[in-house]
RNA sequence: GGACGAUUAGCUCAGUUGGUUAGAGCGCUACAUUGACACUGUAGAGGUCAGAGGUUCGAAUCCUCUAUCGUCCACCA
């Protein structure tokens, strides 16, 4: 069994060897993990990754978190569920196979045809998706691989016609006229957080319909007026309060109008004349007019762009000639009144930078508002945000509550169909004017499928339930299989970025098809940003492949770097320095179990991890107590989501304490295999989740189990040296002074190193000379330079006062210091009591807060009685 | 325009309900070196916690304002 260590941990040669291990053991699936039988299931679903393109650091932040979460909960015993995935990106892939083919092959989608056309989607899909599941395989994620899935494979597809049926029952799908951001080059609709701005100088006009039409309006868009049905004004303004309710008929630039004068809050009387021209079939805000007031719509723009048949000369023309055509004609008969330049946001397309048409269409829609009976007469969004506010759902950090709040309140109905190729197909099918929703196509001749595609956030907003068997495994609203086993989820960890596109809709599929919310926790990382704080992206060059951090520092390395010194929420920036820290600090960790492994005889390998051997000097004591704090505040740490500062603790007692200060000690103190052992065990449970494949491989060299299922060591109510290091101290000196009084310490031991206590941490001296205490093993030395005496110590590792320096030198210094700390307790002693003896605070404050205090006051005084007994005895 | 964050050592960042002398990593300076580790060890320098007020016995931490940077949302016709 026994292996001897490499010089230096190796992670390439390690880290693929391990993972096929863990492949092979089954452990990633929680069906082969040996349980108790009332063990808590732990799910967490990957967000699948687009398969448009291959990881970035962002992904490898989310697989190092959600692994590092798996894995402890599978180390606690509970039945952890990871569920791996990629999600189809209808939109975004079927934009990335159209550049490539035109790159190519020169061909357009339309070149291929629809069936072609998806043929060369699939064949793409296949290459980049074993890419980014190698990728994910490389980051050590322990996913349950058999329960592979894919948004928009047969399950899924499965799932999606059901929900999409099931929704159109309760008349929660529609379909409907909306205004949408329609781009006229991809020909399809755009979601709102789909559109992107951009500053651009526009002209603004000001002008009247006709010579007697008593109001003038403003707009950057003349060629849409012909489609105006209303003017609307604040209500408030004295201008034009008059106007309000009247209708008058017009004639703009040859074309018959009917406008009818409105009032609307939402008007600013100060900009342009105070007066609107409402196009309720190309503007969201007068759509939104148009329908308060019951105003008719009149199409002017097509799909094309182009303005419609029936407005004469203008018809056929783009938008663009007749804004011209119709400015020049309103100079020609002098009602232009103004044209100034003005700078506004003009919606773009976030793929090809074109701009947005709104215009009405025929479009499919989720309505949010519509109360379903089953769910207690709410409607999707009220049930979601009851789950917030409830803290059903808690986001961490707690702030994007609110964001989440705000963005449900404002919600509107979602369009989710799209005309794109690419994705779920809408099972709806259509004969004259008959319509049928569901899972396949009608029988009999004729029927016709609607050729749009679903949003891809419909089949992604169904992740945490289609992936576990939904519908099949829910029958008359109880559920079976997996979905019982595993849903809701634990956690959901994704960018902050996703909480509108992604999380709100989860929320929302999930109360629809289960009325249960989907995960109890949303975690949420901040981006990954490049050294010097920008965006990493392929256009900049900037980006980072995980793979080349692995390839040259491994993947501990690279995961422990995005764990530490990053908190939820917040962008962090990675650097290569980063990464190089911890590659070195795995290595620090690979040597210190290489030390205590060859130091230890083998026949104390099998020491058990769970129960702390029997102590023999302070230093154990010391080490032990420390260790039992450290398994308390991991635990704690990983419970409460605080993973660098889980990492920092570890790091410290790891390197700070375990190898500065202990290994050194073992070096001069004998016996101690059983707490090497014990120590090295529980460290490598503690760091595996951060660290999988080093710990692994350690564990490997002297274990016949593995790691990745070894349990997670509790807490023992061990003496923690922290709270009774002054007593020690104490101890130590009597024990000190007795020793010399009596002459038992021999001040001439030869030892070939030393611990000297500097002022916190140690050094190894060669020929000082050392005196041991009798009680201790280790307490008080000498230390000669040059043969001259340069300073007395006692010594003693005790955590947060590591060391108290009482020779010739430091005594005083030391004695000084206790007075003054022994005067500020004092100050705070009486300062706390005038706060408990305020009879305002008491009766105020809760009880909490009360204890609270009267603790701090016992804790002070506590301290004070030992600060003064150390001071009297000195 | 609205909301949210950030501002702490030369750099990157921690700092959990306010509490003794504000921490880490990297970098820097000096020293050490055959004993687990140069992917090392020890010692050290380096901070008006953005600024100004306020609350408090006590503020990096709570409140108000200001400045700079960043993100998101809305969007002007």
């Amino acid at each position: 069994m026994k292996r001897e260590l490499d010089k230096a941990y190796n992670p390439g040669e390690n880290e693929d060897k391990i993972y096929k291990k863990w492949e092979e053991s089954g452990y990633f699936n929680p069906d082969n993990l040996v349980l108790d039988p009332d063990a808590k299931s732990y799910t967490i679903v990957l967000p699948p990754p687009n398969i448009t393109d291959k990881l970035h650091m962002g992904h490898a932040a989310t697989v190092a978190i959600e692994d590092l979460l798996i894995r402890y909960h599978r180390l606690l015993g509970e039945r952890a569920l990871w569920i791996p995935g990629t999600d189809h990106a209808a939109i975004a892939t079927q934009n990335v196979v159209e550049k490539r083919l035109l790159k190519e092959k020169g061909k357009t989608r339309q070149d291929l045809g629809k069936e072609k056309f998806l043929e060369e989607v699939w064949a793409f899909l296949k290459i980049t998706q074993s890419t980014i599941l190698h990728q994910v395989k490389k980051m050590g994620a322990s996913l349950d691989w058999s329960r592979l899935s894919f948004t928009l494979d047969d399950e899924r597809q499965l799932a999606v016609r059901t929900m999409f049926s099931e929704m159109y029952k309760e008349g929660v799908i529609y379909r409907g006229d909306r205004i949408v951001n329609w781009c006229p080059r991809c020909h399809s609709t755009l979601a709102d957080d789909e559109v992107e701005y951009k500053e651009q100088l526009a002209k603004i006009y000001t002008f009247k319909y006709d010579k007697n039409f008593p109001l003038s309006i403003s707009t950057t868009r003349p060629e849409t007026k012909l489609g105006d049905t209303a003017v609307a004004v604040n209500p408030k303004d004295e201008r034009y309060k008059k106007y309000i309710g009247q209708e008058f008929k017009v004639v703009f630039c040859g074309q018959a109008l009917n406008i009818k004068i409105i009032a609307d809050r939402n008007v600013e009387s100060d900009f342009g004349t105070g007066a609107l021209g409402v196009t309720p079939a190309h503007s969201m805000v007068d759509w939104q007019m148009a329908q308060a007031n019951n105003l008719p719509l009149i199409k002017v723009i097509n799909e094309e762009g182009q303005i419609h048949p029936g407005f004469g000369k203008f018809s056929g023309l783009s938008a663009l000639a007749a804004r011209e055509a119709i400015v020049n004609e309103l100079r020609e008969r002098g009602l232009l009144e103004k044209e100034e330049d003005l700078t506004n946001n003009l919606s773009i397309c976030y793929r090809c930078g074109t701009a947005i048409e709104p215009l009405s269409s025929k479009q499919w829609f989720i309505s949010v508002d519509k109360k379903i009976e089953r769910l207690g007469n709410k409607s999707l969004k009220e049930k979601s945000i009851e789950a917030a506010q409830s803290e059903e759902i808690k986001f961490i950090p707690e702030r994007f509550n609110k964001r989440y709040l705000d963005w449900m309140n404002n919600l509107h109905d979602w369009c989710i169909s799209r005309q794109i190729w690419f994705g779920h197909q809408i099972p709806v099918w259509y004969k004259g004017e008959d319509i049928y929703t569901g899972l396949e196509a009608p029988s009999g001749e004729g029927w016709i499928q609607d050729q749009d595609t679903l949003d891809t956030w419909f089949s992604s907003g169904m992740w945490t339930f289609s992936t576990l068997g939904w519908p099949t495994n829910y029958n008359d609203a109880k559920k079976s299989g997996d979905l019982a086993k595993f849903h809701p989820t634990q956690v959901l960890e994704t960018g902050y970025e996703l909480i509108t596109l992604w999380i709100s809709r989860m929320i929302m599929m999930s109360f629809f098809a289960l009325d249960e919310i989907p995960f109890s926790k949303v975690y949420l990382h901040g981006m990954i940003l490049d050294k010097d704080g920008k965006k990493m992206s392929k256009s900049k060059g900037n980006g980072i492949d995980p793979l080349d951090i692995i390839e040259k520092y491994g993947t501990d390395a690279t995961r422990l770097a995005l764990l530490m010194g990053t908190t939820p929420g917040n962008d962090s920036r990675f650097s290569e320095d980063k990464v190089e820290a911890k590659r070195n600090f795995i290595n620090k960790l690979w040597n210190i179990s290489r030390f205590i492994l060859t130091s230890c005889d083998e026949k104390f390998y099998a020491a058990a991890s769970e129960k702390a051997p029997q102590e023999k000097s302070i230093a154990d004591t010391w080490i032990l107590g420390e260790m039992s704090k450290l398994i308390k505040n991991t635990t704690e740490r990983f419970n409460s989501f605080e993973f660098s500062l889980a990492a920092e603790e570890l790091n410290d007692f790891t390197w700070n304490k375990l190898a500065d200060w202990y290994l050194e000690i073992a070096k001069v103190e004998k016996d101690k295999e059983e707490i090497l052992i014990y120590l090295l065990k529980n460290l490598l449970i503690l760091w595996h989740p951060f660290i999988p494949f080093v710990t692994e491989a350690i564990w490997e060299s002297f274990n016949d189990n593995v790691l990745m299922v070894a349990k997670w060591p509790g807490a023992e109510e061990k003496e923690v040296f922290l709270n009774n290091d002054i007593n020690l101290i104490q101890d130590i000196i009597v024990a000190i002074r007795n020793a010399r009084s009596e002459n038992k310490i021999e001040p001439s031991k030869k030892i070939d190193a030393i611990i000297y206590a500097g002022k916190s941490t140690p050094l190894i001296l060669r020929q000082a000379e050392i005196i041991k205490s009798l009680k201790t093993g280790i307490a008080s030395l000498e230390v000669y330079e040059k043969g001259e005496k340069i300073d007395s110590a006692i010594m003693l590792p005790l955590g947060e006062i590591e060391i108290y320096l009482l020779g010739a030198i430091d005594g005083e210094k030391e004695k000084t210091r206790l007075i003054k700390e022994k005067a500020n307790l004092e100050k705070l002693i009486s300062l706390q009591a005038q706060k408990l003896n305020n009879a305002d605070f008491v009766s105020r404050a809760p009880e909490k807060i009360v204890t609270a205090e009267k603790e701090k006051l016992n804790s002070y005084e506590q301290e004070l009685s030992k600060i003064v007994n150390i001071i009297s005895s000195l």
